[in-house]
DNA sequence: ACAATGCTGACCAAGTTGGTCGAGAATAAC
DNA sequence: GTTATTCTCGACCAACTTGGTCAGCATTGT
């Protein structure tokens, strides 16, 4: 249901968070430290630029920033925007309304629990949480970290 | 995540518990009760068989049945026996320790705590409680249905 | 002008999904 | 013991998704 293309979109814009105020980061550069292969993650920074959560600049000294500050991009829309619905399976959309029930899915009601709940966590996620969290991360394994 | 693999499966053993009592049900009548591939559902039988879901008889008169009661198959077993793991993404795993991190995964966290909730919904609902809530729903839409 | 950088779309191999099909095995009824 | 019924199992298949590569173009700083 996530697929790396959640997860390295995710890595991608923890990345720019950290290095945010330094002026724009290069493709290359998220690509290696994030372990994501370069030509692959230019098809989710596309689709993180589409969807208004990062600004590219091209020529020399070019390259990606964040759109809007790490607190207000929510973990749910990052994801909905790199992988489609979340939905756990076909019959439940986050537009359709209550009535509209699949006559042949008599279970709706369990995949959109499961798909409500997962949404109202996701939403409650903020990129600029998972840099803090990456952070607390890599001082507890190298308290003498710095570059 | 969930696949028609997991719904096909479910609607099978409400089927199943609908008609528990009442002899062996024939795999063509769940088939075209709940909408689903004849030969498709063999697979699916034979899953539910392999983790002890299910039992089955052949031979004229024969069919499958509920190995237990109704209200003692819950749906987060039933589903990791039809779909494998439920994890969200490839880095989480049900029995993986919690000092065992991808170490490119740093946002493991997340999709764990995903993981665990959408568990712990599901390991509290059993099939039992799917088949009075479709019975609840089809009193809804035709009160006096009845064969 | 040229080099650095992003942008885009075509293409591809491997795996998954949702099936179909056919040969065979068990068993109840005759 | 033959036959009809029913499940069992594995091979096969088309369509789609995933995770990627690649070439060529667009933009822009120097």
């Amino acid at each position: 249901m996530i697929s790396t293309k959640g997860d390295y979109g995710v890595r991608a814009l923890i990345d720019l968070a950290v290095h945010a105020g330094e002026g724009p980061v290069q493709r290359a550069d998220i690509a290696s430290r994030r372990h994501i292969s370069e030509s692959y993650l230019d098809h989710l920074l596309a689709q993180l630029r589409r969807d208004g959560f990062i600004r590219s600049t091209r020529g020399p000294g070019g390259g990606h920033e964040l759109a809007k500050p790490a607190a207000d991009l929510c973990l749910l829309h990052v994801l909905e925007s790199l992988e489609g619905s979340l939905a756990p399976i076909g019959c439940v959309h986050e537009d359709s309304a209550d009535d509209e029930h699949d006559p042949l899915c008599g279970q709706q009601w369990v995949w959109r629990e499961l798909y409500d709940g997962m949404r109202e966590r996701l939403a409650e996620i903020s990129v600029a949480e998972l840099v803090e969290r990456e952070q607390a991360r890599e001082q507890a394994i190298a308290p003498s970290y710095s570059i």
